[in-house]
DNA sequence: GCTCAATCCTTATGATTGTCAACTGTCCAT
DNA sequence: ATGGACAGTTGACAATCATAAGGATTGAGC
């Protein structure tokens, strides 16, 4: 089908195209993934606990929790077990009660503010961008993400 | 001090800006990270499974490939244990015999070629992307590594 | 040659993350 | 009211991670 690979090959990229952007993007991945594990680290964190305290800047109902991690809700009730032995969140009672919100506790608040700053200052990857090339990448990645 | 807060605002992203770009990137990564874990569900095998067979184009000292993962050595016994089970790779004694070299079998470098074309073909994120936007996207990156 | 530290892999243990299926309690539409 | 849908939990199990300890092998220095 020559008329169907010549619409992949002005429309989509070439495979070793694709390949080498790809590779970059996972070596770009792999950097931001033991960034944030290390700093998470520094907090007595594991990653998932870390961005679960990040998220829950507002309550949160544990299946929503679940969804922005991308994981089933039955994982959401051990990661919750763990951050509420830690003291730093605490399930509560929803208007639904069904559903439990889970909240920062006033230390959750204390170390999410810390650990969002520490975050926030931390990349290794954005900083050696600069202003404009830090707008161009922040456009191409709204564009990947639709 | 106004001098200096310009020259932050000039060289270094203010933690709203750095909040925004890492919460694009994070989101990139989820996705990539699911539609990887998509591609090697349909091969049988995990994402860790299936970035070290994309790894072993050439064999390698179980060591090297604990460091490409960025994992204990430990962890790469039984990765490789699972790959030996399923067929794909196999031991090999090197010269130097305290280092065991991992190395595909024929079903494994078979499999190897399909995962690589589809990883390629198949990433929905740089699909969205002109050819212009993924040569912008690829200087980033590469800026973003050094 | 011999010794000894270093290196590679394995084993064992334990915590965390992940899936799935079954279960309890609650809500809501019929 | 009753039944289906939903939220969260539980239990079983696999896979991923770190750490520590041990066996085999190497290579450097004496």
């Amino acid at each position: 089908m020559p008329a169907n690979t010549m619409t992949l090959v002005t429309h989509a990229p070439s495979l070793a195209e694709a390949h080498g952007l790809s590779a970059r993007l996972f070596r770009v991945i792999d950097r931001m993934r033991s960034d944030f594990a290390e700093i998470a680290g520094e907090f007595g964190l594991t990653p998932l606990q870390a961005r679960s305290i990040l998220q829950l800047e507002e309550p949160q109902p544990m299946r929503a929790l679940a969804e922005y991690l991308s994981c089933e809700p039955s994982n959401v009730t051990g990661l919750a077990d763990r951050l509420e032995v830690s003291g730093l969140v605490e399930r509560v009672a929803g208007a639904d009660r069904r559903v439990k919100l889970l909240q920062l506790t006033a230390e959750g608040r204390r170390l999410r503010n810390q650990l969002a700053e520490r975050v926030a200052a931390g990349s290794t990857v954005t900083a050696k961008l600069s202003a404009a090339e830090r707008r161009t990448l922040s456009q191409l990645l709204d564009t990947m993400l639709d």
